[in-house]
DNA sequence: TAAGTGCGTCGTT
DNA sequence: AACGACGCACTTA
């Protein structure tokens, strides 16, 4: 389920999974508009599926974030299709490298799964950590991209 | 080497 | 003040 909001998308959900975030009344706005932008979020989504780069995107509207979760989720749209980032990475890339498990909870808070992609960031020497989609996610969602994990 | 424990860390609620 | 989708050092076996 995607949400729309006035300056773009504001949310993405997994398949039969939690309700949806309240917000978004993007009637009032231009409904052409949030069509298109779905449009536009549905091709990518399928893109990111069948393990290809996202192509273009909607805008994102990511206003409900704080700071320091915008300049992560930041960092994570910038992780190529099949690489990974340690949660200590992306702290060091925003430059806070004892910032890790912030991070961490930064990362809990991305509203858009896949396009932010959030599962391409494991814990430490290659292991799994968390994921709030479920786990099978991370799994199954670096596995159709052709991440190779050593250890 | 593998698995378990404890503590430091820092943004968010 | 409390809580994590972490990381590291340090036990044990």
């Amino acid at each position: 389920m995607a949400s729309y909001s006035a300056t773009g998308l504001c949310g993405l959900d997994f398949p039969s999974n939690r309700s949806n975030r309240g917000k978004n009344r993007a009637e009032d706005a231009n409904l052409p508009q949030v069509r298109r932008w779905h449009a536009t979020t549905a091709k990518a989504v399928r893109s990111m599926l069948s393990g290809q780069a996202p192509g273009p995107l909607p805008p994102l509207d990511l206003g409900s974030g704080t700071v320091f979760q915008q300049r992560v989720w930041g960092v994570l749209r910038g992780i190529p299709p099949g690489a990974t980032m340690s949660y200590a990475g992306v702290a060091r890339a925003i430059g806070k490298p004892g910032a890790t498990r912030a991070v961490g909870s930064a990362c809990g808070a991305n509203p858009i799964p896949l396009l932010i992609p959030c599962h391409r960031v494991l814990a430490a020497h290659g292991k799994l950590g968390g994921f709030s989609g479920g786990l099978h996610w991370k799994q199954t969602l670096p596995g159709r991209e052709d991440v190779i994990f050593t250890l």
